[in-house]
DNA sequence: AAGCCGTGGAG
DNA sequence: TCTCCAAGGCT
């Protein structure tokens, strides 16, 4: 749950989950259905899905039992070298740097250390510089201490080095270069998408679509959407393909995702399809819904 | 390697 | 509004 999510964010999140499903084999035998419904608008819905196969991994070729290597537990879906790190070393005290965002900029500042962290090879210089230095005797507070260290004195925008335990060993402090640190190029460039969702009600009930098993939003059930080329070919292909079409907000729903920008219109339409399919309102809401279907029904409920 | 995958918060 | 980022991993 923590990768790239906050830990203020996760808490509340990590309880319900823990509630739901205490054990691995709870994990492992859950549908899919209930693990994203458990996971719903937390994001990266990959994730969850991973964390299952994990368990099932772990049940069917671990008997049961939690790996406790950093090297046996990234054979584990969804676990990579952060996480696997992190793990060994908190639970089960292996000697191993837990490189994350926070270390990385940590020790890109205090040694001022050039290597673009966006590309995956600077991954050993860091690896190899922290290696040896991680408290043998108390590995996971090692990690533990950095990390808090990199989410307060040394936060991302607003560090406070000068009261930092560390400012004294801190290069980039002394020579007042540490927001340049750390180096990292990536850029996401956002792509806009322009949509209309379709609002079809056949005898109380509105149509749904379910969106394909991979890529974004995997699985998870929306109002059927149409997308077009520009905001102003929303107008004209809607009106085009359906006779009464109603457009029914004013604005469009803004929804953001990490390379996509999405204006959605909700549009009433008079015409059914087979190819939809119709649920209650009630049965609707027993389903995982993502953050962008809670907001156009939001929108629909504010418009009708 | 570089692009993809959600969402919320801060500045 | 816009940009960046957050206890990253997969393909």
């Amino acid at each position: 749950m923590l990768q790239q999510t906050q830990v203020e964010t996760v808490i509340p999140y990590y309880e319900r989950f823990l509630a739901e499903l205490p054990t691995i084999a709870d994990l492992a035998a859950a549908d899919e259905e209930v693990l994203l419904k458990l996971w719903s608008g937390l994001g990266y819905y990959s994730r969850v899905r991973n964390m299952q196969k994990a368990a099932q991994q772990i049940m069917a070729d671990f008997g049961g039992q939690f790996p406790t290597t950093s090297q046996a537990l990234q054979t584990l879906a969804g676990i990579g070298p952060y996480t696997a790190a992190a793990i060994a070393s908190i639970s089960f005290g292996e000697v191993v740097p837990a490189l994350d965002g926070n270390m990385f900029r940590v020790f890109s500042r205090l040694l001022k250390i050039e290597a673009d962290i966006a590309q995956p090879k600077s991954r050993k210089i860091f690896y190899d510089l922290i290696a040896p230095i991680v408290d043998p005797v108390r590995p996971g507070d090692f990690n533990q201490a950095i990390m808090d260290l990199g989410t307060s004195l040394m936060n991302a925008k607003t560090p406070t080095l000068a009261t930092s335990p560390f400012a004294r060993f801190n290069l980039s402090f002394q020579d007042g270069t540490e927001l340049d640190f750390p180096v990292k190029s990536k850029k996401v460039k956002q792509r806009q998408k322009f949509y209309a969702a379709l609002i079809s009600e056949k005898n109380g009930h509105l149509a749904y679509e379910q969106r394909s098993k991979t890529g974004l939003l995997a699985n998870f059930w929306t109002f059927p959407l149409l997308e077009f080329d520009s905001w102003d070919a929303v107008y004209d292909g809607v009106s085009a393909q359906f006779a009464n079409a109603k457009q029914l907000t004013i604005t469009p729903v803004t929804h953001i995702f990490t390379h996509q920008k999405w204006q959605v219109m909700l549009v009433q339409i008079d015409e059914f399809s087979e190819n939809w399919t119709y649920f209650s309102e009630k049965d609707y809401d027993t389903l995982p819904q993502t953050t962008l279907q809670l907001k156009l029904q939001v929108a629909l409920r504010e418009n009708l």
